[in-house]
DNA sequence: AGACATTACATGCACCTGCATTCAATGCAC
DNA sequence: GTGCATTGAATGCAGGTGCATGTAATGTCT
């Protein structure tokens, strides 16, 4: 009886997810990076706030930070950071809330709406060839 | 029509499975450190190094690092960190492979054996409670 | 044997992450 | 309004990761 592969508890499904976690994740890092100078997590967040954009209906413009951490799976003080770089990149701005000035609105710069549109086409490409 | 949640493409399959490595194993980063002192890496290794023991029939009882990184999807850099961590803590040992004086094989101390049969139940605990 | 490529692992380095803390702005009770 | 807890975000710090590189041992070709 093989002990390896396919079986059905929890820990093998576990151990696949974790495969695919990291053939994926890691195949979108070296495109991403290589082609777009993005990582993962850069792109993911560009793509939340192209996304919010995009939907008229209720679609927003602007993001707190703590709002996308939820979203991207990352810490505060990651996203924080990372928002840090995206704007050193120009590629978003940071914009004061009226409403409650401790928080601080995400905004895309044009040319973060332009990097985002270039990536995206490779982002899926890289899905469609691992998950299709 | 609903823009968010079950969708049918890869990027709903992709953003799923980022969701579920995110929540599980920081579920079980937390569980395995507090509990047992063990990051989810650090268990993963032991766990490999557990069952290659316990399989009679061809099992293997030392492992080369190489082998182990490609197992745990770690870089080898890293996972030479990570058995270093482990050694420090007395849970593996380094040891000269004899055939090929470059290698080195990893071999599960009495202690890691210890704590590692003492962390798999919360492991498979913690798995349970997600993926069951 | 001698020169060069390859392999296995370790390490310097830059960078990213989370935790704990800090700072400012709010909210709330009285 | 004053005092105190809470919230949103930034930052010091410790630690983990990958890439490029270093070192030693093997393999190969002549």
């Amino acid at each position: 009886m093989a002990r390896h592969k396919t079986g059905n508890n929890v820990i093998d499904k576990w151990r696949e997810l974790l495969r695919r976690h990291a053939t994926v994740s890691c195949a979108l890092d070296r495109e991403l990076g290589e082609r777009h100078g993005l990582g993962v997590s850069e792109f993911e967040v560009l793509d939340h706030l192209a996304e919010g954009l995009s939907t008229d209906a209720g679609g927003k413009e602007k993001f707190r930070v703590q709002e996308l951490a939820d979203e991207v799976h990352l810490s505060q003080s990651a996203l924080s950071r990372l928002i840090a770089r995206l704007e050193r990149e120009g590629l978003v701005t940071r914009a004061m809330c009226e409403a409650d000035r401790r928080g601080v609105f995400v905004l895309l710069t044009d040319e973060g709406r332009k990097r985002h549109a270039e990536a995206a086409p490779t982002h899926l490409a890289v899905l469609t060839a691992h998950l299709g």
